[in-house]
DNA sequence: TTGACTTAACTGAACGGTCGGTTAATTCTT
DNA sequence: AAGAATTAACCGACCGTTCAGTTAAGTCAA
């Protein structure tokens, strides 16, 4: 049960492993990643990830989970925070910009998992998004009720907020060319400003 | 030179590989679905698929230009058609809508080209989306310059609403609870109406 | 009309190679 | 010495692909 203390310059393999294997999934998805060439990538064979992993299945999941958990409850924490919707919608915009600049392969993985054939992956991408969902909510609904947001059928706000987010990030990472003028860091950088101003209040006066 | 000619209740089973073909790459992904299983499914062999198409690949990539074509022309007929923006936009998540109701899987396919490892996909989808993109714009800046849409950086309406379109699509057929309030059948009906709520000008007086 | 010839459609079996996973043994650390 | 870390060697299954060959239908010269 002991587990070795590990001297400061071993190589802490099973850490490496971890961060290759989510890079390759995060790249070329489940199927198109072979336990060999993560192995390869660590540097150790394939029989040391199946001592720490029991399964390829197995390692992925891991990855998965605590990706999706990092990142939802962060969230989570922005919306039992303190502040006004508004800020609220920007913490958490630079929430899930931030967390896609440190680990860009990690916030992938976690969006591939969206169309993963595999029913575990599915499940557990639906239970994560659907938690995210929750506190988006509390956030629109509060945002809605005082006035400041533009009133749209219940949900339908988080809705928009989320898509947007996601095809930023999506677009940002793989089809640089395709928004010609709203492509790139800029985009980014705009985020919040944008999808506050499609959900601002009409004015009246 | 003589070519025999299909009788009436002949297979023609060309056709049904297609079919199975779209309908399992669209749900497993090309690394997901080996050849052996489309041709279980059409009633054929193997090689048969090998006698049509040169490769796994030459297949896959068939299937999704046809697909990415027939809705992109689609969008592009709508862009370059008659009616004011917000007719247009109106037209263009009918065609959508339409297109993913009557081939869901095709609709599908396309969509995960996005993000697709194989460069030769990945470079088919960013040309049908750069596509799409361009004749949104046309609409979309006749509508800002036409003081009906609310003004937003160059790029960026068409940005939202593809966006919005994608992740309705996606949800409703991925992903049904992670939108509660706002998921199913009726997320679609209420799509156009949404995005014109987002994207109407405030109203000055 | 017939029968040799051509062609597309289609198959069964096999190829070399890679896959995820296992086993038994060796090395390393304490 | 003991147990965790790590490995080389190996397995059966399956992968995409090829190939030699059969079938069925159309062409065409006689």
């Amino acid at each position: 049960m002991a587990r070795p203390v590990k001297t400061v310059d071993s190589p802490d393999y099973r850490a490496k492993i971890d961060q290759v294997a989510e890079s390759l999934f995060a790249e070329r998805g489940f199927d198109g990643t072979p336990i060999r060439e993560i192995a390869e990538q660590t540097g150790v064979t394939k029989a040391l990830i199946y001592h720490y992993y029991q399964s390829k299945e197995a390692l992925y999941l891991s990855l998965l989970e605590k990706e999706a958990a990092t990142v939802v409850t962060r969230i989570e924490a922005v919306a039992a925070g303190e502040g006004d919707p508004e800020q609220k919608i920007r913490a958490i915009v630079q929430v899930l910009l931030d967390h896609h600049r440190i680990n860009p392969q990690g916030f992938r993985l976690v969006q591939r998992a969206i169309d993963d054939h595999s029913p575990a992956a599915h499940t557990l991408a639906e239970r994560w998004f659907s938690r995210a969902h929750v506190a988006m909510e509390a956030i629109t609904t509060e945002g809605i009720d005082g006035g400041i947001f533009k009133p749209l059928p219940p949900g339908a706000t988080s809705f928009v907020i989320v898509g947007i987010i996601i095809h930023a990030l999506r677009a940002n990472q793989l089809m640089d060319r395709i928004t010609p003028g709203f492509s790139g860091p800029e985009v980014l950088t705009q985020l919040a400003d944008l999808i506050l101003a499609l959900l601002a209040r009409k004015k009246k006066h």
